[in-house]
DNA sequence: ATTAATTTTTAGTCTTGTCTAAAAATTAAT
DNA sequence: ATTAATTTTTAGACAAGACTAAAAATTAAT
């Protein structure tokens, strides 16, 4: 069993690999944990002992297999909870990733299946990301196409959003954007790369830096 | 907010507050803490530091009504979370304790309050102790009168059990012991305190430590 | 190929929560 | 009223997980 701490390394590593490269720097880990990079070379440290990651000194970090199985477990644990907040307790899809993040490392392999069972073995959390079933396996992440790669006269589903900041929910809420909501590409206004969009007969224009953020098909 | 640790602390003073004095010894709280009197020292200082306790060296503590208030939150949750377990995730009584030691730390206060609700306000756990509500009211603990207490020829309905050990649980569901079951006492044997109750037509021999731990009206 | 910039690691410190061993205070017993 | 036993506190240590500052290794730039 281990450490909330380590944990929560554990389930970083696993994004950085899937956003970014293989290997997963020691300073890429620092900023995605908020941590000193010193702190982060004594965490690698441990837990290459403990045989969850190869470490080489300098050279980065990878999950081993066992790693990534008790990644995928923590990240299962945290998307059923988001869930059950957003289905069952009436949260919104902005109020969850907070309490899901101290939820998913509540330890009991029956309590997490018992919550898989009563919501149903969903395939999907509140944010479009893949639940990875008891096995860590997962169907394929329709979080594939952002918004932003879109083109013009495209009409598209939302099919996710990035998982994060409050304002950002609150932003999106605003404009009208959940799960299975439908668009339309007006006009790409390439100066700023922004892209005028219809919600609902309503036009928007969105920042880049939104339209990366959501996610399409 | 507090950290786990204070908080398990906070509630260990308020059972044995309960249970025992109104004011609590070190030693009384190392024991049921499992931790060695001087920790206990420590953390008394840091609590009464921050004004969830009072305390005077050598003089045992006590509740302020700040961390009386605090307690009953994390006891709501507790019992909360125990409900939960039994009535939507088909846990068994006797496994669900462990786990709420658990969810009982997470924070977060309109997730406790819509679990309340979703549960339909429930007023005791599984193991007939009273839930605290929202202000840290709750109606009369059942737990009054324990089974050890009844006379002969009684017939009684149990209330209530010590939540506690896995084994004691496993015993009372062999016995078909549960909240509701009606029992009638058959006969008392005064030389070891065991009493003969007979229970669905059968006839059980339980030992004094058994019929204290049970509660019945 | 050196030098400069960046990244990563080491060394040492701090806080939290625990421990052991020894000292001090309290309580019980003669 | 002393002495003895018990309880509680102090003093000092340790592991986990963080930090700062300095050293070492790697990578980039001249
Ligand atoms: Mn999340
Ligand atoms: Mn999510
Ligand atoms: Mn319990
Ligand atoms: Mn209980």
């Amino acid at each position: 069993m281990l450490t909330q701490s380590e944990e929560n390394y554990l389930k970083a590593i696993y994004s950085l690999t899937e956003e970014d490269s293989e290997i997963v720097s020691t300073n890429m880990l620092s900023e995605k944990m908020k941590t000193k990079p010193s702190s982060v070379t004594d965490m690698l440290r441990k837990l290459a002992d403990k045989s969850y990651v190869s470490y080489l000194k300098y050279q980065g970090c990878e999950l081993t297999d066992k790693g990534k199985d008790y990644a995928l477990q923590i990240i299962r644990k945290h998307r059923l909870w988001e869930v059950f907040l957003v289905d069952k307790l009436n949260f919104g899809w902005e109020e969850v990733h907070e309490i899901a993040e101290q939820l998913e490392h509540i330890k009991s392999s029956k309590l997490t299946d018992e919550l898989d069972s009563f919501l149903n073995f969903p395939k999907v959390d509140p944010h479009g990301d893949p639940i990875p079933d008891k096995n860590g396996n997962f169907s394929n992440n329709l979080k594939t196409k952002q918004l932003s790669l879109t083109n013009i006269n495209d009409e598209v589903v939302i099919t996710g959003v990035e998982d994060g900041s409050i304002e950002f929910f609150q932003f999106l809420k605003h404009c009208e954007i959940g799960l299975g909501t439908k668009v339309k590409i007006i006009a790409k206004y390439n100066f700023d790369q922004s892209v005028l969009i219809s919600i609902n007969k309503k036009e928007i224009i969105l920042s880049k830096q939104v339209s990366q953020k959501i996610y399409v098909q």
